[in-house]
DNA sequence: ATCGGTGCAAAGGTTTTGCAGGCGG
DNA sequence: CCGCCTGCAAAACCTTTGCACCGAT
């Protein structure tokens, strides 16, 4: 994608600052009404081609949890995510160097080679911790 | 899910023959056209529901590689998964302690706690590196 | 003025589901 | 027989796209 050649519209800006507001990891439709409520004649299309763009250009990250929909994060700096599977919140988890680690560990381990790690965690959050404490 | 009343019928039996026939990783509509060669008259939608009882009751494994479509797998042996970014082919790379090590740094490290780690790799298959060398 | 972006709506791809009838244990 | 399972088709769901107009640079 050539980011070099794209315009900062009202849209794109307004999608990115809602975006930034946030840690809740929205989905391209709960973004949608975010924006929606500061530009009521905005698409869903527009929303989607925006976001496309950002993660595309390193504004934004677009994550795939497994969930069937994709999330974005105004967040780039390294972290990884964990979702949690009672209440589907999806929690930032510090970052460490796993990556190195496991690439190191699977060096000449097959006559392929990796060049990335797809990494995310499963898990219970804090406030599901606490109503688990006390029923 | 309850595992214990399900029916072992012709339609089951033979979504998990044509899944261990193979190691490509198929997807849903993939098994299906499989699946279609020995019953003509099954439906995809008995293939999906097949595949969601046998992977939940343990016999295959249910896979998303962040395609935007599910895979399956009859191997349930601890292993990881490398997709090929060049010719989407998905490769079954060696189970190595990975997850302990990555549990073990995480320990302590949020007021969450980590019940599982998803991973997965993206790189180059055999096939096509060697089509890198000889152009 | 150019050409990337927008709104709208339709279409695309994957997966789920309601229903009436069928069959495994 | 009971009730899980099936085929069929429609629908649900998320995402992309064609088109004509608009607006950022």
């Amino acid at each position: 994608m050539d980011c070099k050649n794209t315009r900062l519209t009202h849209q794109r800006k307004v999608v990115l600052e809602e975006l930034k507001k946030t840690t809740a990891h929205p989905t391209a439709d709960e973004l949608y009404e975010s924006v929606r409520k500061r530009l009521p004649n905005v698409s869903l299309g527009t929303v989607y081609r925006n976001l496309e763009i950002l993660s595309a250009c390193g504004q934004a990250l677009k994550l795939d949890l497994g969930e069937g929909k994709k999330r974005f994060d105004a967040t780039t700096d390294p972290h990884y995510h964990m979702r949690c599977t009672q209440c589907g919140r999806i929690i930032d988890v510090p970052y460490i160097p796993l990556i190195e680690k496991i690439k190191d560990q699977l060096k000449g381990m097959g006559k392929f080679k990796i060049k990335n790690v797809q990494i995310h965690f499963e898990g219970i959050c804090e406030e599901c911790l606490k109503k688990e404490q006390t029923p």
